[in-house]
DNA sequence: CTGTTAGCGCGTTCAT
DNA sequence: ATGAACGCGCTAACAG
C-alpha cells in the first residue's frame, strides 16, 4: 500500500558496493576519488559494474566531513527581486557548476535579522566560501566568518571587511551618463536612487554624480531617493524652472522602475518632455515609451569573476584584498533624444 | 603576514565545548538537541557559557550524517531568468527559513544535461525533499530520486511521475482571459506561447484556449510559438483581414516580452491598434504603452504551498498525489481597451 | 596494487 | 542527570 509519494528505498553506501564487488571500502573509495589509476583494471571494472548495478552515489556529506571539503559555496543576496542580483547569481552558478561546486543561495529581503540567520545556516553547512551581496550591517557575524573562510563581496563593500570585491566602476559609469546627457543637450539633472541605507555602490554613484555636476559648468543636478517623499520631490523637480532640458538618471533598475512609474502617473509622455538614463539594462527597457537608454553592467561576468576570485583564495592565494571594477556599457535608446 | 583574505581559525567542535564546560560530548549534544530539559540547570548554564565563549556552531553535515536529517531542501528551476520562477523561489525560501530548512536552488537553463547534473548533486548532498520546476525530460533520474525522497512539482507536470503538484488553474485562467477579451469586444485572437517543448502548463493553456475558441461562436483564434518563425507569423496575423478587433494573449511573462517587443518593431502604437492580455504580472506591465492587462499568479503562495506540501510528506503523510490549483487574478490595464 | 585501521563531528544507545 | 562507547559514510595513513 505504499503510495507513490512515499519514499522507501534507502541510499546505497560504499560498503554495499564493496561487498558486491568483493573488495574493501578503501578500494571503492579510491575508485570514486582520483586514485583510479592505482587500481587493477579487473577490479576497477568490477567496481564500476557494482556501482552501475546498485546505482551508487557517494554521500557528499560524509566526504565533506572527512576531507573538510564540502564543495559548497554560499551566496547571500540582499534582494532576489532585483534582476541584477539574479543575473549575477546566474553567473556564479554557472561557474560553480563548471568547477564541481554547488551553490547555496540565501535571500535576506534586506532584513538584518535574516542576514544573520542565513549566515549561521551557511556556516553550519560548512560552505567553503561565501559570496556576499548585502549591507553587512551585521558586520560582526561576517567578520567572524571571514576568519574561517574566504569571502568575496559583490557590488557593495562592507565596512571593516577586508575582502575581495567585484563590482562596477561606478565613477566611470556616472561619468559616461553625464557625458551622454550633456552631449544630448540635457542641462538640469536629477539622480534617482534607492534609499542611501549604507549601500556603498549607491553612495559611490551619488558622490560621483555630485562631483561630476560640480565639474561641469553647463550642468545642474540634484539627488533624490525613492522614499516616502519621492513623489512630491520629483514633482517639484519637474515643474521647477530649470537651466534647460531636464533628465532623470536612475541609479539602478529598481530606481528606473519607480521613476518611470511616477512619470507615467504624472501624465508625462515618455520621454518627450523629459530624458531618462538608467543603470542596469533590464529586458523591458526597450519597451517603455521611446525606449530607455541604459548603462549595462556585465552581470554574468561579475558573477563568474566573483566565483573565480573565491576559487583563487580557496586554492591558497593570499595577499591584500583585490578589486575588480567592470566598466558599464552605454546602450542608447529613445529616452535620451530631447524633444522627442 | 597573514593577509586579511586568508582564513585561519578552524571550527570549534563539540569536544572543545565539552572540555571547556567540564562535561562529556554527550551532555553537550543533549543541550544542542531537544533534550535540554534533562539537564541540571547548573550544567546547562556552564554549557551555554562555553558555547557562547567559543562561538560554537554545530556542524550540520555531521548531524545530518548521524541522524539522516540534513534540513536541506533542493529546488530545481528551469529558467532563473523567468521572474515567475524567482517569485516562487522566494516563497519557498521564506517558508523554508521559517521551518529551519535551508534551500539549495539549481538552475538548469532549460538544459537536459544540467538537469541531470544538478539532480545528482542534490542527491549527493542528501537533500530531504525536492521542489521541481523543469520538464523532467530526464525523467529516469527523477523517478529514481523519487523512490528516495518526497518531491513536489511546481507549475508543470512530469510524465510518469506521480508527485504532488502546485500550480495554476490554467483552464480557469484562460477562461478569464477569453471572457475578458470577448467582453471588451475583441474577436480575433492569437495566443502567443513559448515553444511547446512538453511543458504541461503551456500545453494546458493552449488546449484550454483552443477549447474556449471552439465554444465561442464570436471568437476566432490561432496559436503561435515564439520560435524562429514568430516574427513572420505574427505579421501574418496582424495584417490578415480578421473577424474584428484583434488581440494577443501572451501565455506567460516571457511571451509577453517577445510579443510586445515584436509589436514595437512593427511600429504599432501600444495598444491602440491591437489588444494584449498576459499571464503573469510583471512589474513593468504598467509602464508599457497604455499598460498591459494581466492575469496575476499568486507566486509567493505557490512557493509556500509547495514547501508545506513537501513538509507534509516529510512528516510521513502518504496517499495519492495531490494537486493544488490556484486561480489567476485579472488585473485590467489599458491594453484591453479597444480603439485606445 | 589492495586491505586494515583510525578517525572526521556528531547523536544515541547503554550503563551508571 | 551524566558518561562511555559505538557507528553514520567516507577518506587517509600505513601496511603488506
Amino acid at each position: 500500500m505504499n503510495g507513490p509519494s512515499l519514499p522507501t528505498r534507502s541510499r546505497v553506501t560504499i560498503s554495499e558496493v564493496a561487498e558486491a564487488a568483493g573488495v574493501s571500502k578503501a578500494t571503492v573509495s579510491r575508485y570514486i576519488g582520483s586514485d583510479r589509476q592505482l587500481l587493477a583494471e579487473a577490479t576497477a571494472l568490477r567496481i564500476e559494474q557494482a556501482i552501475e548495478r546498485l546505482d551508487y552515489r557517494p554521500n557528499q556529506m560524509a566526504r565533506g566531513l572527512k576531507r573538510g571539503r564540502t564543495r559548497l559555496i554560499g551566496m547571500i543576496v540582499a534582494d532576489i527581486l532585483n534582476p541584477y542580483s539574479v543575473a549575477v547569481m546566474r553567473g556564479v552558478e554557472t561557474a560553480c557548476r563548471q568547477h564541481g561546486y554547488t551553490l547555496v543561495v540565501c535571500n535576506t529581503d534586506r532584513s538584518t535579522e535574516q542576514e544573520s540567520q542565513h549566515l549561521a545556516a551557511l556556516r553550519s553547512y560548512n560552505v567553503e566560501g561565501l559570496i556576499v551581496n548585502t549591507l553587512g550591517h551585521h558586520a560582526g557575524e561576517l567578520l567572524s566568518l571571514h576568519s574561517e573562510l574566504p569571502m568575496v563581496l559583490v557590488d557593495r563593500k562592507v565596512e571593516a571587511l577586508q575582502a575581495d570585491l567585484v563590482g562596477l566602476d561606478n565613477r566611470d559609469a556616472v561619468r559616461q551618463a553625464l557625458d551622454h546627457l550633456q552631449q544630448r543637450g540635457y542641462r538640469d539633472l536629477l539622480l534617482v536612487s534607492e534609499p542611501l541605507d549604507g549601500t556603498s555602490s549607491r553612495q559611490e554613484r551619488v558622490a560621483a554624480f555630485e562631483a561630476g555636476i560640480a565639474r561641469s559648468p553647463l550642468l545642474q543636478g540634484r539627488v533624490l531617493q525613492t522614499d516616502g517623499a519621492f513623489c512630491e520631490s520629483l514633482w517639484d523637480f519637474l515643474v521647477a524652472s530649470g537651466a534647460g532640458p531636464k533628465a532623470l538618471f536612475a541609479a539602478n533598475g529598481i530606481a528606473a522602475l519607480s521613476a518611470t512609474r511616477q512619470l507615467r502617473e504624472f501624465g508625462y509622455r515618455l520621454f518627450e518632455e523629459i530624458g531618462l538614463i538608467a543603470l542596469d539594462d533590464l529586458d523591458w527597457y526597450p519597451l517603455v515609451g521611446s525606449g530607455i537608454t541604459a548603462l549595462a553592467q556585465p552581470t554574468e561576468q561579475i558573477g563568474v569573476t566573483a566565483f573565480e576570485c573565491l576559487l583563487d583564495r580557496l586554492g591558497g592565494a593570499r595577499g591584500p584584498a583585490r578589486h575588480f571594477d567592470f566598466k558599464a556599457q552605454l546602450i542608447v535608446r529613445g529616452s535620451t533624444h530631447p524633444r522627442g
